[in-house]
DNA sequence: TTATTAGATTGTAATCTTTATAATTAGTCT
DNA sequence: AGACTAATTATAAAGATTACAATCTAATAA
């Protein structure tokens, strides 16, 4: 079982001649397996039995590169700290303000507001973010 | 000229229960002077040549009390500190991705987003966060 | 294959933002 | 005015992120 956003990710990176080291790519590995919206802290330590003398700095450069080159999305909600995302296909997200959990959830892309507002401000529009604060089902049935 | 917004935020936090101190008002003022979306540490500056012993832990306090009041919208965007924003009519944030510039612009409240991400998720929603970014026209005429 | 070189990693310290805490001060209510 | 309780202050501490210099290594080409 391949993994091709890995591979696309890898691919896409060498070409603009990001280097791919071991610690790159198993942070892009363990971005691209099931592990959505992490910290990097959250990152670090899943990764420091299989590179014990890895560095959080390493990390922290890693997601940077991956931002920049729009391999990742990095959210800052609410107090806490950064949370990273492989950019697969457009979602949004839903977060629960009881216990901080992050759920996709697709839906239409909301073009018209972008052209609006490029309209309204002047500004030259790049992309655009929404979330959704709630509580999610867990928390709804600890709280009745 | 009165400041209608100032004085309907004082009364509302007085019916609720929250005591006016010198300082409290002062950040209230800030915030309601035309100051948009200054940073805890910005304010803190701004004021303490009026109260010169005034703690940057106040400012942080009240900034969470009015939050929690509603009165105050905080927000997190990139890297930087949380930003502040007294909470007035429904308004979206326009961030410039160049200098970090805030614009406001309305556009219709996407309700829609909220029904259909409850539908999806199962979470109960409260809220959501609408962000565009792009380029201010300053730095659009800087990069040429 | 080896040498080269620019980029990446490491380790650590430093910075910056935000919160915690305890003592003091000061609004508000009666 | 007095009492009660919240707010402020000053300071320390926590936590996240970045800076930096030294070392290492992936990519490239001879």
């Amino acid at each position: 079982m391949a993994n091709e956003m890995l591979d696309d990710a890898v691919r896409s990176l060498r070409e603009s001649g990001v280097r791919m080291t071991p610690q790159r790519h198993a942070i892009l590995e363990y971005l691209t397996t099931g592990h959505t919206h992490p910290t990097a802290d959250e990152i670090y330590r899943a990764l420091e039995h299989r590179f014990p003398n890895m560095s959080v700095a390493t990390v922290y450069n890693n997601l940077r590169v991956f931002r920049e080159k729009g391999i990742v999305e990095e959210m800052n909600y609410g107090d806490a700290s950064s949370r990273f995302d492989f950019v697969t296909t457009r979602h949004y997200h839903m977060i629960c303000e009881g216990c901080g959990k992050i759920v996709d959830f697709n839906y239409p892309v909301l073009d018209d507001v972008e052209t609006v507002a490029a309209h309204l401000t002047g500004f030259k529009v790049d992309r655009h973010r929404l979330e959704v604060y709630g509580t999610c089902p867990d928390c709804q049935s600890k709280v009745q």
